[in-house]
DNA sequence: ACCTCCGTTATTGTATACATAACGTATTCA
DNA sequence: TGAATACGTTATGTATACAATAACGGAGGT
């Protein structure tokens, strides 16, 4: 039988996990299709023990969904189910920016938010701004509502968030990505900073109300946006998460 | 079709799961403690493969935590976590109940909830009320929140709901049974009920905002009385799951 | 006496063999 | 010819054997 070369750096059911994982958000398995135990063997290169713990690891995470008789299928996620995540997400991250708020942060845990910001504002400055400058902006912004969970110093919370934004299109790089099919991308960027501007005002004058409710409506943009960028669907081939998308019905 | 109940009607994963989850609600386990995989083959009767599975799935479930060096430990939870995992939960039904009003419910759909409504209505007409009937209370008001989250119609939402109920102080069953070691606990309930009375009553007319702010209301009113719980000690005995707080700091 | 290093042990991570249930196909009977 | 059943194939569920690694303890050196 063939030889297995054994990648000892990282555990195997890691490493199937992100294979996986891969497979599922590049397109390479269609929504709705059954994984094969053994296909994903072949394919991750581990053996079935870590392929069934990365199995029930990304059905927990929500990419993937038990069969009743057995095994599990890549799920499928409707336009309402996608928009709903989103605000889900703005909902908890809104309760985060509450927390914070109450609960007090001082001005050195502000910092590294405020260098977040600062480096958002420059790379808006720029107009139109280049593939590398947005791709700059996707990992600041990413980092910047990473921070702002933190934040809410809520173990309970940040987990729950960091659940809700496992699915690919609910996470901040990934409707960034969805809304910059539109050709008002740069407008959505700089509102989206003007959001992130007045959470931050809002924590430091510990405003909970206003904070939560500026992460929420940061949420509804971002619904707003997607949906249009579901319209041209001439571009979603830009966010290749979006393939979870199920095409026939709603 | 009779079918033979042999323990093979149940597959050794989930029986696995089950038996590991009672053993550390029931205490058996305490927090911090390290899980030794033979001894959960032991205790549970399944082999290390079904296990393992069962382990991550608590894991993913908020029971368990992953250690470093392998294997995993029972979770330990603040005071501040149990707060706070109860007021997310309340967040979410809040949400659950928005989508509800604005997406509109059917007559017949509102019926189940009624029916509840109507149900602890009688129970909580005795006074004081009786074992009996508060175990029914428990099972009511749960179902009451189980059916108020189906009514969002958001599977993701509703996903979310019940990982944030997984953990058994913040399911509504838990926090009820926390709160009746308090002598206030009649008038605990019937200020519920009214909570549940409004929600229904906001959901009828369409009132998004309402709805969401007396459903975040009740669980900060969880949140106020299980602090008061806690301060009573002395019956913390009757809440098993409560045996997930550490001890030591906060 | 304490620290360090090495060996032993126990426990987890991984692989694979075995059992069982589901699905498809073919054959047979109505 | 169609449907139903039986059989075979395939995939999943389960158990166990093996490998590797981390914890523990003892012995020796500084």
């Amino acid at each position: 039988m063939a030889e297995r070369e054994v990648d000892r750096s990282v555990s195997q059911t890691v490493k199937a996990q992100l294979a996986l994982r891969d497979q599922i958000l590049s397109g390479a398995l269609r929504p709705g299709e059954r994984i094969s135990e053994l296909q994903a063997v072949e394919t991750t290169g581990a053996s079935r023990t870590p392929v069934r713990m990365a199995l029930v690891r990304l059905e927990e995470e929500g990419l993937l969904e038990a069969i009743p008789s057995g095994g599990f299928m890549v799920k499928a996620f409707s336009e309402r189910d996608i928009s709903d995540s989103i605000e889900l997400r703005g909902t908890l991250e809104g309760l985060a920016a509450r927390f914070a708020a109450e609960r007090g942060v001082s001005a050195r845990e502000l910092e590294p938010l405020k260098e977040c910001l600062a480096a958002i504002d420059e790379l808006l400055r720029q107009v139109p701004i280049s593939i590398e400058a947005f791709s700059s902006y996707v990992a600041l912004n990413a980092r910047f509502h990473a921070l702002l969970t933190e934040l809410s110093r809520s173990p309970p919370l940040i987990r729950q968030i960091d659940r809700a934004s496992a699915l690919p299109f609910a996470s901040p790089s990934g409707f960034v990505m969805a809304q910059s099919a539109l050709p008002e991308a740069q407008q959505i960027l700089i509102i989206g900073q003007e959001h992130h501007r007045v959470v931050i005002d809002a924590i430091e004058n510990r405003e909970g109300a206003r904070a939560e409710a500026i992460m929420r409506e940061h949420a509804r943009l971002a619904v707003r946006n997607l949906r249009l960028a579901l319209r041209n669907r001439t571009h979603l081939d830009l966010l290749p998460a979006l393939a979870l998308i199920k095409t026939a019905t709603d």
